[in-house]
DNA sequence: CAACTTATCGAGAGTGAGTCTCATTCTGCA
DNA sequence: TGCAGAATGAGACTCACTCTCGATAAGTTG
């Protein structure tokens, strides 16, 4: 949406070799809009582009680091914006529908956390990246209807 | 291994109407000894158990709570035995290798952010089930090969 | 604008982790 | 020992995902 997003995509893509062609910029879009997750059948729909051409451009976006491809608790992966366009940020996963929602936790609750697992990487002479939490439950909709 | 672990998932199995037959007590045996997430190769060569047999009893002890798929970063689903057996804990996650390890964090860091995470589950009208958190990184082995 | 070069597109074939089928074997019980 | 129901495992099958390759679009040079 914002053309912030899009020229750090541009930029990201150049340094890459790629093109920032109309199929990755309306994947980006979809994305971006989307706010959450989205699955291929959602991306297929939302974007009107080809399957393959999806998978192959989610797959270029992901190697240039402007796309994250993420595991749900279904049997289908999902694809958001990366962090570094977002911002770090977790999620509610549903166990039910397999849902995934956006949510940010407390800067001071994310300092502790950050440092305490950095005291445990080094025990374990681990080369600590990033970390990845999920709150797994049942969203909103699936804990009022039962699904 | 130990006894109550055994003793543990006779009961879980027989309240779900299931045998501990010698195959799930194999599987068991596998994963414990591990001490952390097996891929299902990995899990045939230890248990010498037919593929189909191997995807069929831990569908089962998962059904039970006994067993918990969890996605690595890799193509692989891996397998371990539930949190009810070996208590709560989280893992160093390959993103090289895929190789996954377990870890604790120290009681006050996940009581805090236990806390955290039912305040942002409250406001979002959420139904807690648990929490995952994965450290991302490279592990010892991929660090110093540079693999 | 025409001719050329290079990257992208997308329909369709192919791959393989994971699931399902079913004839055989095992297990519990009388 | 005989029977009923459950478990086993080789192999067929599914389907999310990847790869192929001719068509097409986008730069580039003169
Ligand atoms: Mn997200
Ligand atoms: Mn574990
Ligand atoms: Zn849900
Ligand atoms: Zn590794």
């Amino acid at each position: 949406m914002s053309g912030d997003v899009h020229a750090a995509v541009a930029a990201r893509l150049q340094s890459a070799d790629g093109r920032y062609t109309s199929a990755r910029r309306r994947l980006v879009e979809v994305l971006a809009a989307a706010g959450q997750p989205l699955t291929v059948g959602d991306i297929c729909r939302d974007s009107g582009l080809a399957l393959s051409s999806v998978y192959r451009n989610l797959g270029v976006l992901e190697e240039a680091g402007i796309v994250h491809r993420l595991a749900g608790h279904d049997e289908f992966a999902r694809f958001e914006l990366a962090e570094e366009l977002v911002g770090h940020h977790h999620h509610l996963a549903c166990s039910s529908c397999g849902a995934m929602t956006d949510v940010r936790l407390p800067p001071d609750v994310e300092a502790e956390l950050d440092r305490a697992l950095s005291r445990l990487a080094r025990k374990e002479r681990f080369a600590i990246e990033t970390h990845r939490l999920d709150v797994v439950g049942r969203c909103r909709t699936c804990a009022s209807t039962g699904g």
